[in-house]
RNA sequence: GCCUGGGUAGUAUAGCCAGGUCUAGUAUCGGCGGCUGUCGCCCGCCGGACCCGGGUUCAAAUCCCGGCCCAGGCGCCA
């Protein structure tokens, strides 16, 4: 009887994921941990489907040579139980994954409940409500995990072309003094008896650290307490942020562009099991993309039969126009300096626009960012003209004084990048623990 | 902050507009039994629900009022 691990290695039993079992590991003697996705009992013969976050397999167990002990610990299986089976992997031309184990023993790790309150098969729907709120039981669904390795590629693909541009990552804090920006509506916290708020954006810091080292970046949550509720904005997201010395925002456009490609390439290449889940096909945009003017998307809305005069944000119904004609991702640039925050610098031709840019997907805004003002008297001004106290940005302003190279950078929203390589259309899927107006829990 | 829609077994739904054989149907699920190739297994039996409170009515899952909870949209933004 093999009961323990080390016997098992005596043996020469190997340990295996579920995703590993393969054909070319016929004739080979495994055991393996996994989670029991579906239990099959045809009397005689039992069919259990082990699965883990990199895959499923079947294993195979015929009672008539299974002994007693193990013939127990099948009759009181429950579904999403961890379990420990070994046996040996064999080419199985009747079953659809082509290959199984042949189960020769089974030890419940770890019970489930026999009654779950969320289907792990999918063979139910269930609601946004219910999903969140058995969130990791509806992440142990392979379509469901797929979203997370995806976006475990994002994240290293992100981090890899930044380096090699030679962007330093940094962290900046996430308690605050002041509101950085003004506009959106912050989460205030208790702090040691002083009033703190919960950063927004890490736009000052960033800026700040160009006069170190020149090329930064940041992945991090930030918050807002606006009282949104729509399927692409929660309480609490992730920026990826970029702020550069000597470049404009031409230059950081640039690098946002490349960024996305390879971004989208490297998962491309990598996650072609999560995307074939996910039912995406999905390719490498070609770079640069389309850039279009505000002037140029009044126009536009203009010819599609919306007027909109100069001077206004686009709104979403806006946007939903523009995608009509611009499919993919593009920009928008030299928004109205006045609907732009203060740091934003005014071109120098017509001041009454702005050196920014927005980063688009069909209507959905992925990026924004710009070339940012670095003299210490226009960004007072600024301040001033944007109803913003000078006072309250005191150590920000001041560091102007002390060598601020021209720079620019942009914040880019990486759950909404997400979205858009997932093909998902609610951001809650693409985000573990969601936070949003009406949900704090789990 | 504003607008719209919705809450029926663990889950997902039918029923509501046109109140009455609704003792609330179905699927999945769970329990028991059967089955040697299932793979959304199959077959039989069993179990389980009208968000809360008030009102109208001979009669309320269904109509009205209030509350609580949820989804989506707008503004704003990533």
């Amino acid at each position: 009887m093999v009961e323990d691990r080390a016997s098992i290695a005596g043996l020469g039993y190997e340990q295996v994921r579920p995703g590993m079992v393969r054909p070319e590991l016929d004739g080979k003697k495994v055991w393996l941990y996994g989670w029991a996705h579906e239990i099959r009992d045809l009397g005689s013969l039992f069919f259990i489907v082990l699965r883990s976050w990199d895959g499923i397999c079947q294993v195979t167990f015929s009672r008539s040579t299974l002994e007693k002990v193990y013939l127990e610990a099948l009759d009181s299986l429950t579904r999403e139980s961890v379990v420990r089976v070994w046996g040996t992997v064999r080419v199985a031309p009747q079953s659809r994954l082509g290959v199984e184990v042949k189960g020769e023993g089974i030890e419940i790790v770890a019970r489930a409940v026999e009654k779950l309150p969320y289907d792990v098969t999918g063979k139910v729907s269930a609601s946004m409500t219910t999903r969140l709120n058995y969130r990791v039981l509806d992440l142990r669904k392979p379509v469901n995990t797929s979203i997370f390795l995806i976006a475990d590629t994002v994240f290293e693909a992100i981090r890899e072309f930044l380096r090699v541009q030679g962007f330093i990552e940094v962290r900046t804090p996430k308690i605050i003094a002041t509101a950085t920006e003004g506009g959106a509506a912050l989460f205030k916290v208790d702090y040691f008896g002083k009033s703190a708020y919960l950063a927004q954006s890490p736009q000052l810091y960033k800026e700040e650290l160009v006069t170190v080292f020149e090329r930064v970046f940041e992945i991090a949550p930030y918050f807002r307490a606006e009282a949104s509720h729509t399927r692409r904005h929660v309480s609490e997201f992730t920026s990826v942020d970029i702020e550069a010395a000597f470049m404009n925002y031409e230059d950081v456009m640039r690098v946002l562009e490349e960024m996305v490609a390879y971004v989208i390439k490297r998962v491309v290449e990598d996650r072609r099991r999560e995307l074939e889940l996910l039912g995406v096909s999905l390719r490498p945009p070609k770079t640069p993309f389309k850039r279009i003017t505000y002037d140029q998307a009044l126009k536009d809305l203009e010819e599609l039969g919306h007027h909109k005069s100069w001077g206004g944000d686009l709104e979403t119904p806006d946007l939903r126009h523009l995608a009509k004609k611009y499919t993919g991702f593009y920009f928008i640039t030299h928004f109205p300096t006045a609907i732009k925050p203060f740091y934003i610098q005014p071109d120098s031709m017509n001041p009454q626009v702005s050196e920014s840019f927005d980063l688009m997907y069909q209507w959905l805004e992925l990026a924004s960012g710009g070339t940012r003002i670095s003299d210490p008297a226009l960004l007072r001004r600024r301040l001033e003209e944007q109803g913003l106290n000078p006072e309250s940005f005191k150590h920000h302003v001041e560091v102007y004084s002390y060598g601020m190279p021209f720079h620019a950078g942009w914040g880019l929203g990486f759950e909404r990048l997400l979205m858009v390589i997932t093909r998902l259309t609610n951001i809650r899927e693409v985000i573990l623990y969601p936070r949003d107006r009406f949900r704090l829990t789990p």
